[in-house]
Order: C-alpha cells, then sequence, then structure tokens
DNA sequence: GAGTTTGAAACT
DNA sequence: CAGTTTCAAACTC
C-alpha cells in the first residue's frame, strides 16, 4: 500500500507544482501572449493526414516555422510587443519540446485520423498536447489560413522524391519556396504554374536562397499546371525541369546534377535541404535552410564530395548521357533528356518519364507524351505503371545504414553499401560499364544481382569490393556517409500532389519519405517501436540529424523491398491499389495490425513489395 | 553521326 | 515465372 500512496504523493505532486505554476501571473501573462501552443503541432498533423501526410508537424514546431505561421494566426495578433515576442520565443522553444514529448509520449501526430494514443500517460504539463492528440482536436488557434498552409506543407511532402533526378528536387525545391513565399504571404498556394523567370524575379525565392538554399531548376511544372506551363517549358531554357504533377522529388534528384558540375558544395547544401524537405514540409526546409545553414556549410565543408556524388550519380538519367548533355550544353542545369523514338516517352525506357519529370526542349524524343499537355496521359500511365510494379518509380539505388549492411563484410561500410534495388543482370559488361545499373550508380553488386562475371568496381556481388574505389574517397565517403548521407531515397512517384488519395494512390515514393519508411518499418518487421520512430524524426526535425533519417529510411525501404511479407503485399500490384480512399483515414485491416505506423504508411504506401 | 552492343522494360 | 521482344542508353568506330 505504501507504494501506491507513494506513487499518489509523486503524481499528485508533480501536478500541484505545476498547477501552481499554471495559476501564477506570469504563466498566466505568458500565457496570453503567446499565440502559439505546443498543441499546434499535432493539429497539423491530423490536417495532413487528411493527405495522408504522415509528416511529423515537428516541422512547425520550429520555432522558425513557429514565427513565420504566427504572422498568420490571427491569434498571434494578440499584442507582440517586445517583451511579448520574447516571450513567445519562449514558448515556441517549449512548443518544440512540447513536439517532442509529444511524439514520444505515444501521441500520433502522423497522420490525421489515425491519431493513435498508445494509452501511454502524459505528464501533467503536457495534458493539453495529450488531449488534443486523443481526441484529435484542433488546436483553438487554428485558423482557415493555418489550414491551407498546412494543406500546402503536406502537398509538398506528397511530391515524393522522384528517383534519380535531381532536376524533381529542384523544381520540388522551386515548389517549395513558392509555398514559402505563399505562407509568407498568407496565401494559399494555387496550382498555377511556376514561373520560370521566379528565381530572378520572386522575391520568395531570392529570400529563400538567402536562406541557404540553393536552387538551379527552379521552374517545374506544378500538378495542376496549365498549358501555360508548356510555354514556359518549351519555351524555357533546357535548364528548366518539370515535374511530373505527381512526380515526386527524389531526394535523388539532388545529386543529380552534381555530377556533372560543380555540385560539390552546393550539392551538398541541398542534399540536406532535401532531406529535410523529404521528411519535413515546406517549413522544414526552412529550418533547415535557416537554422541548419551553419551545419550544412561545415558538411559542405566537410567533405560534400563522396556521398553527395555518389548520391547524385546514382539515379541521375542524365548521368548517363554525358555525352548528350554537354552536347547540349546544359550544364549546370541538368535536366533530363531523353532521345525515345517509340516509347512516347511513356514508358520507363524514357528516362524523363522514369525520373518522374516532364520532357523538356532539349529532348530529342518523337511523338513524346510527356508533356504537361498530356498530363493525364502522364499520369495514367504512371499509374498503370504503378499497378505493375509499385516500386517502378521507385528510386533504384539504396543506400543502406551501416546498421543495415551490418552484417555484411566492413566493405559494405563505404559508400557503396548502397545497393541497387533489383540488382543488375548483366551478362557481358561485366558490371564494368554503364550498361550496367549497379555500375552506373555507382554502388556495387549485391545478392540481388544476377548479373555474370562481376567486376563491379563498386563492389562485387560476391562481396568483394570496391577493388577500383579510390580509398580516399571511400574514406571520405564514409565519413561523409556517417555525418550526413543523404540517401536520396529518391523519389518514386510521382503523384499528383493535389489529387485525391482515393484517385491517385500515393505510390511507393512516398513512402520513401522519410516518416513514411519509418512506417515501412513497421510493416515490415514491425520491429520499430514508436519510441524510435519518434526519436527519429525529432532528430530529423530537429536541426542537424536530419540525414540519419534518412539512412534509417533507406533501410526501411531497403527491409521493405526484400520482405516478402510486408504488408504491402496486402495491396496487389495488379489490382487497383486499394483505393484508400481519403482513406487515409478509414481504418484497414492493416493499420489494425501493422500498428499506427503501418497505418499511416499505408495509404501513402500501396505496395513497396516488387514484382518477381 | 551511324551503327553496334547491352541490359532494362515490356510483353507473351 | 521464364522466354522473347522492344527500347533507348551506352558504347564503338
Amino acid at each position: 500500500m505504501d507504494t501506491p500512496e507513494k506513487k499518489t504523493v509523486t503524481q499528485i505532486g508533480t501536478p500541484i507544482s505545476k498547477h501552481k505554476v499554471q495559476n501564477s501571473p506570469v504563466y498566466n501573462y505568458i500565457e496570453n501572449l503567446s499565440p502559439i501552443r505546443p498543441v499546434r503541432s499535432i493539429p497539423i498533423a491530423q490536417t495532413f493526414g487528411s493527405l495522408n501526410f504522415t509528416s511529423p508537424p515537428s516541422v512547425f514546431t520550429s520555432p522558425h516555422a513557429a514565427s513565420r505561421f504566427r504572422s498568420h494566426n490571427n491569434n498571434s495578433s494578440k499584442d507582440e510587443s517586445a517583451s511579448t515576442k520574447e516571450v513567445a520565443s519562449i514558448r515556441e522553444e517549449e512548443v518544440e519540446d512540447a513536439s517532442i514529448e509529444i511524439l514520444e509520449s505515444n501521441c500520433t501526430t502522423d497522420t490525421p485520423g489515425v491519431v493513435i494514443n498508445d494509452g501511454g500517460a502524459c505528464e501533467d504539463g503536457e495534458m493539453d498536447l495529450q488531449k488534443m492528440c486523443d481526441n484529435n482536436v484542433k488546436p483553438k488557434n487554428e485558423t482557415p489560413d493555418w489550414d491551407t498552409l498546412i494543406a500546402d506543407a503536406s502537398e509538398l511532402l506528397f511530391f515524393s522524391p522522384l528517383p534519380n533526378d535531381s532536376e524533381a528536387f529542384r523544381c520540388f525545391l522551386q515548389r517549395t519556396s513558392d509555398s514559402k513565399a505563399r505562407l509568407s504571404t498568407g496565401k494559399r498556394p494555387t496550382l498555377e504554374p511556376v514561373s520560370n523567370n521566379n528565381e530572378s524575379e520572386s522575391p520568395d525565392a531570392l529570400s529563400i536562397l538567402h536562406r541557404g538554399v540553393r536552387r538551379r531548376c527552379l521552374d517545374f511544372e506544378m500538378p495542376g499546371s496549365n498549358n501555360n506551363n508548356n510555354k514556359q517549358m518549351s519555351g524555357e531554357s533546357s535548364s528548366r525541369c518539370l515535374v511530373v504533377p505527381s512526380i515526386g522529388l527524389h531526394l535523388n534528384a539532388i545529386a543529380m546534377s552534381s555530377k556533372d558540375n560543380n555540385v560539390g558544395n552546393e550539392y551538398s547544401l541541398s542534399g540536406n535541404v532535401k532531406v529535410g524537405l523529404q521528411g519535413s514540409t515546406t517549413p522544414v526546409l526552412d529550418i533547415v535552410a535557416e537554422e541548419d545553414v551553419a551545419a550544412a556549410q561545415a558538411l559542405e565543408e566537410e567533405g560534400p564530395k563522396s556521398l553527395a556524388l555518389e548520391e547524385m550519380n546514382q539515379s541521375c538519367p542524365k548521368k548517363k548521357r554525358r555525352k548528350s548533355d554537354q552536347a547540349g550544353g546544359e550544364g549546370e542545369s541538368s535536366c533530363k533528356r531523353c532521345n525515345c523514338k517509340k516509347s512516347k516517352c511513356l514508358k520507363l525506357y524514357c528516362e524523363c518519364f522514369a525520373a518522374g519529370v516532364y520532357c523538356i526542349e532539349p529532348c530529342s524524343c518523337v511523338d513524346c507524351f510527356n508533356k504537361p499537355i498530356h498530363e493525364d496521359v502522364v499520369l495514367a500511365t504512371r499509374k498503370q505503371i504503378e499497378s505493375r510494379n509499385p516500386l517502378a518509380f521507385a528510386p533504384k539505388v539504396i543506400r543502406n545504414s551501416d546498421s543495415i549492411m551490418e552484417a555484411a563484410d566492413d566493405s559494405s561500410k563505404t559508400p557503396a553499401s548502397a545497393r541497387h534495388k533489383r540488382g543488375c543482370n548483366c551478362k557481358k559488361s561485366n558490371c564494368l560499364k554503364k550498361y550496367c545499373e549497379c555500375y552506373q550508380s555507382g554502388v556495387g553488386c549485391s545478392i540481388n544481382c544476377r548479373c555474370e562475371g562481376c567486376k563491379n568496381a563498386f563492389g562485387k556481388k560476391d562481396g568483394s569490393s570496391f577493388a577500383g574505389m579510390d580509398i580516399e574517397q571511400d574514406e571520405e565517403n564514409e565519413t561523409a556517409m556517417q555525418n550526413r548521407t543523404a540517401v536520396l531515397l529518391p523519389p518514386s512517384t510521382p503523384m499528383p500532389s493535389r489529387q485525391p488519395l482515393a484517385q491517385l494512390p500515393i505510390t511507393s515514393n512516398n513512402m520513401l519519405l522519410p516518416q513514411q519508411s519509418h512506417h515501412l518499418h513497421g510493416a515490415s518487421s514491425g520491429l520499430y517501436n514508436k519510441s524510435q520512430f519518434r526519436k527519429q524524426d525529432m532528430r530529423m526535425y530537429s536541426h542537424s540529424r536530419i540525414e540519419t533519417i534518412t539512412e534509417e529510411r533507406a533501410e526501411d525501404i531497403e527491409n521493405l523491398i526484400q520482405s516478402p511479407i510486408t504488408n504491402i503485399n496486402a495491396v496487389s500490384p495488379n489490382s487497383k491499389r486499394v483505393s484508400l480512399p481519403d482513406s487515409s483515414e478509414s481504418t484497414t485491416p492493416w493499420r489494425r495490425n501493422g500498428g499506427r505506423k503501418l497505418l499511416l504508411s499505408i495509404p501513402s504506401f500501396p505496395s513497396l513489395t516488387p514484382h518477381h
């Protein structure tokens, strides 16, 4: 009995203490002054949830984000005197902390309608948040603008990173910037096409740049883009690239251009940004850009080369075509170019299509349908292809984290730890030419490869590795990997950012998104516990550890891919992917079984299981 | 630049 | 699932 009493005392004691504090005039004053409420993060998640957006609201918890939002929040209209701002500043920090706590207290902020309360008791101080989570209640202060902002952010998240296209990523950035601009203005983003000149003309864009985010291909097709886009597209320089409306943003994209260019530092920086984007919403970008600029720069200095380059090479189709690219004189803007003659650029043969970007002027394709004006066709085709192979648009190369490589030999710890998703099937090239996708991606062959006479310099199928790798680079890569890996998980499917999920199932790419990948973990192994998940997320959102998540996600993806079981199977690739009707909220068997993460991820990741 | 080789994607 | 065909990039000359 003593124990109970003690517990009671303890429990009560704490509350009392807080209670006192809360009743204090100072506390009340602060409470009133600050428009920011810890709870906010939750609602956000919910909002996203409708979109199936699993991104952690933590993004919004960032002080910066909060600041931005504040301006939109009517409540924020409350006196914001200098002193008030100070208080607000403090509150913001609290909010951030609160978010973290929320995440760690089983209060799911991931997906709306999917909020699950594991029953973990929240401390008194967190009661509000917990309640919010449990009740799925929106924050009091939430305003229409807020919703809009959230929605916008979600949209951004939905862009899945296209595997291999840096262009896509750039486009994504563009979009992001655009979104930001809207955020700052309080306007809801629209689908209107992005002007090609945005970069130079848009103050917002500039501001973003100032924030440390570098973008090269600012223009990209927006999903609802209209013909104007085409004009821009075709009219603009080859450097511009459009991302297919649902096509995502492949993290890989980031890497992309580097190859060819200088990507060095620039790349690395963007890489960080990239990661942030994936994992979070636009705000994250800001966070990364603004708050972590220093870190990013440090990383850049550190040694962007290896990984970054590798990543870039990994899936950039463009790289494949050095000759043609050079011929094109694209230089830094390395948008993909294809030369399709018969596929109409509607098959994976087409690099542009495969990368999730529209063909552009520099392409030499014939009868190209991969253009904004044929958006419907493009999307339909993509959908069809995905139905056949959910991973069709997923990144081809997955960078494994050390953990994954685990058992693998030491060699696996090199950058080459990345592996081609499906492996190659080379018969004559000995995996020493770009015919080999593994080699082309700069990764070693793996057990998944069916190649013959493998001599892949990045790692032979049998496990021997990196014979041809520069040791120095190797080391650098490893370091880079440990410090910042940006697993550029290429996004895979382009998802019509604004299309209803039911209509256009989120593709696997989305799953690649940081959070989603976590879900995958849950789905495939179920070993991933929430605690881990949250911590990771927090890491991600908490300033500089973004890259870590990426690795983990890559791991998730790989697990998924290699895991025949996964619930994912539940979704038949051939069958119409379960139309998760909006449903992100609907309860599916998986959700019930798989646990929160899986549930959350399902909608966005219909099926990762590759067809065999 | 034309032709060949290669292996992924698509098809049966 | 395996075999075949198609396709476009990579490569060679």
